[in-house]
DNA sequence: CAATCATGGACATGCCATATCCGGATCGGG
DNA sequence: CCCGATCCGGATATGGCATGTCCATGATTG
């Protein structure tokens, strides 16, 4: 699984949403226009998180997408899963198939060791990514980030939501 | 990273590799008509496991690969980033930079608080590779596969290590 | 010298991530 | 009740990259 632009991006998005006041609304165009990347595409984004119900939309003038849980519960694992879908790293072709010394008849029972290996790799990974709430982030960001930008960009985003 | 078929094929070529008799070596044709792919695009995989010292070769007829090293001195970690590379599966294109609240003179001094998470992700998933050799894939493949097939294999590939 | 082999570059092909556009459905405000 | 803003999903280009093929070169064996 190639970790595509999409993900960092519905990343990043999630982390405005959630330090917005509660229920209120941020439109894609103010998110787009936050993080200046094109507004149609980063929407495709955006409807993942929906489909998955990590965020919740409404329509209309004043609409736009929230978080549809408290921070707490919203993990990076859920976050990439929705966008990228959960296709793992390994993608085994069979090609222990062709070896010329199997009859033609016989049947593998159950996944190779070597495809064990890998997808125990990309459980590690997972399970890496599925400890780490947006929550969690939100206090690294605050840590993070000097106070002048979080005071001038939660100001210019409180502008926006409707 | 987006594991492509050539992982899986050098992890295979290893696996066949690790149980040939010392000193013998296995000519890529061999080696693609065992596993039935194509013979010059698998070369192409072998060309990275040789310049990342995994595998050693000869040329000439009776020439091929066999191991540059014990097989229990040769990770999974080590197949997959001779053959992939070592590009971690996250990466990050600075759209905090795009940030309009931001003064166009600041510099970050660190990664963000989202890529540090994506690479300690990646970080778990090496360890897991890392941890297993091909000497244990030996061990678990002699298991797995019945008797019958092991020993017409190996007979296939004596037959043909020059 | 002839056959076999690894190496590496050039090239063709097909798939997929990226990106854009538009019509439809829904809602808020006038 | 109408208008405009917004989300949603499908259709469609485009570029890059993985896949796959071909060939020239040099080295080795017999
Ligand atoms: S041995 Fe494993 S990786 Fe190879 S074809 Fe079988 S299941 Fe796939
Ligand atoms: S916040 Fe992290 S992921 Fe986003 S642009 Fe900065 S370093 Fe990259």
């Amino acid at each position: 699984m190639n970790l595509k632009n999409q993900v960092e991006w519905a990343l990043h998005c999630c982390a405005v949403l959630s330090n917005l006041p509660e229920g209120r609304y941020l439109s894609a165009r103010s998110l787009s226009e936050f993080h200046g990347v094109p507004k149609e595409y980063l929407g495709k984004a955006l409807q993942g998180l929906s489909k998955a119900g990590i965020v919740h939309t409404t329509l209309g003038p004043s609409g736009g997408y929230r978080l549809a849980l408290p921070a707490g519960e919203i993990t990076f694992l859920n976050v990439v899963e929705a966008v990228e879908g959960r296709k793992s790293t390994f993608q085994c072709s069979e090609i222990r198939a062709n070896n010329p010394c199997r009859p033609g008849d016989f049947c593998d029972d159950k996944p190779c060791a070597i495809a064990r290996v890998m997808w125990k790799a990309d459980e590690a990974w997972r399970q890496t990514l599925a400890a780490v709430s947006l929550a969690d982030l939100q206090q690294t960001l605050q840590q993070d980030l000097p106070a002048e930008i979080l005071r001038r960009s939660t100001e210019w985003l409180l502008d926006r939501a409707g």
